[in-house]
DNA sequence: AATGCGAGTACCAAAACAGAACCCAGTCGA
DNA sequence: TCGACTGGGTTCTGTTTTGGTACTCGCATT
């Protein structure tokens, strides 16, 4: 840890990269495969909504028809969404989060909460609050150890330096 | 324990945020239209990780150079990344995060760390650490009046200007 | 003058996207 | 029984966005 993780230009090749143990090139990368398209994100927070038919995804997001199906079945395919029928005599299905989808969120609220503050004119038009009590919340990094808070720039290692549990990784 | 982030979460499905959830459509589209393609992460992790020259980022990424020109100059125009003369006689520019850029790392760290529970076999290949002790970060929502962690089921949305929802147009 | 480097463009193929129309199974209403 | 409707798609068209390779351009070094 605390390297300053200098960058390697090694093999910069996408393709074969089951064990460039630099790279990352695949978590994250796989990942923004999975969620890193236009609408992905945006069918994840309807589905925050309650949103869950077919139906009522496209007209919500006035997403095209075929690529709501495309995305719907990616985001099944990867485990962020099921397909369960809800109906039986006429069969009829819909789309629920699962809980990897529901643990998506911190990302979908991080995004929110940037965006309030960097793209928008600056008035926040949703405010996102502790249900409990109201309170406008924070978003941030904890140490267990310290007990504290703290910023992104308090972080080390924020890419895969020469982790050598990246080549531990031999998962097969 | 302590840190419930994602794992401890209430329900699977988060009925509650159902109609006074996240919602904005706007703000949340725009943010995506920036950054919600499957590169724009990429450069600003690498960014992240001190890389700062063109060809740096191309060789790092393994990203065709053309796209690479167009997502840094997206990502300079939404305010994300500057571009800056770093040598005068021949002229030289380099790309850097602004404070805006910075402020996505809660987003990019929410999106590793679920990539590292849900798209790979559980190994994480990178580990974020808290600089000043080198405990593994946790990530996670908090009120500061309550001074206590949540998960993602206990937000709620305010919204002070009416925040109209595709829902509300369409359905009669 | 030739070479090389950094930072792009030009050009072209492939994929993703968008939109409208169409399909199909079941159900309802007349 | 026929026709229309509803939910959940698929097919068929284009158009836009990606990705890849090759090339340019300005400058500095040899």
């Amino acid at each position: 840890m605390t390297v300053p993780v200098n960058a390697a230009t090694d093999s910069p090749q996408p393709d074969d990269v089951h064990d460039s143990g630099i790279h990352d090139h695949t978590t994250l990368e796989r990942t923004l495969k999975l969620v890193g398209d236009r609408w992905s994100i945006l069918i994840i927070r309807a589905a925050l909504r309650g949103i869950r038919r077919f139906d009522d995804f496209a007209d919500d997001l006035g997403i095209a028809r075929p690529i709501l199906t495309k995305r719907l079945q990616r985001l099944v395919a990867g485990g962020v969404m099921a397909k369960e029928r809800y109906q039986e005599r006429p069969p009829r299905y819909d789309y629920r989060l699962t809980p990897a989808g529901v643990a998506l969120s911190p990302a979908l609220v991080a995004l929110i909460k940037w965006g309030e503050h960097h793209v928008t004119d600056g008035g926040a038009e949703v405010v996102l609050v502790h249900a409990t009590c109201g309170t406008e919340l924070e978003q941030g990094f904890w140490c267990t150890n310290c007990a504290t808070t703290f910023g992104p720039t308090a972080i080390r290692a924020l890419a895969p330096a020469a982790t050598p549990t990246a080549r531990d990784r031999t998962k097969t």
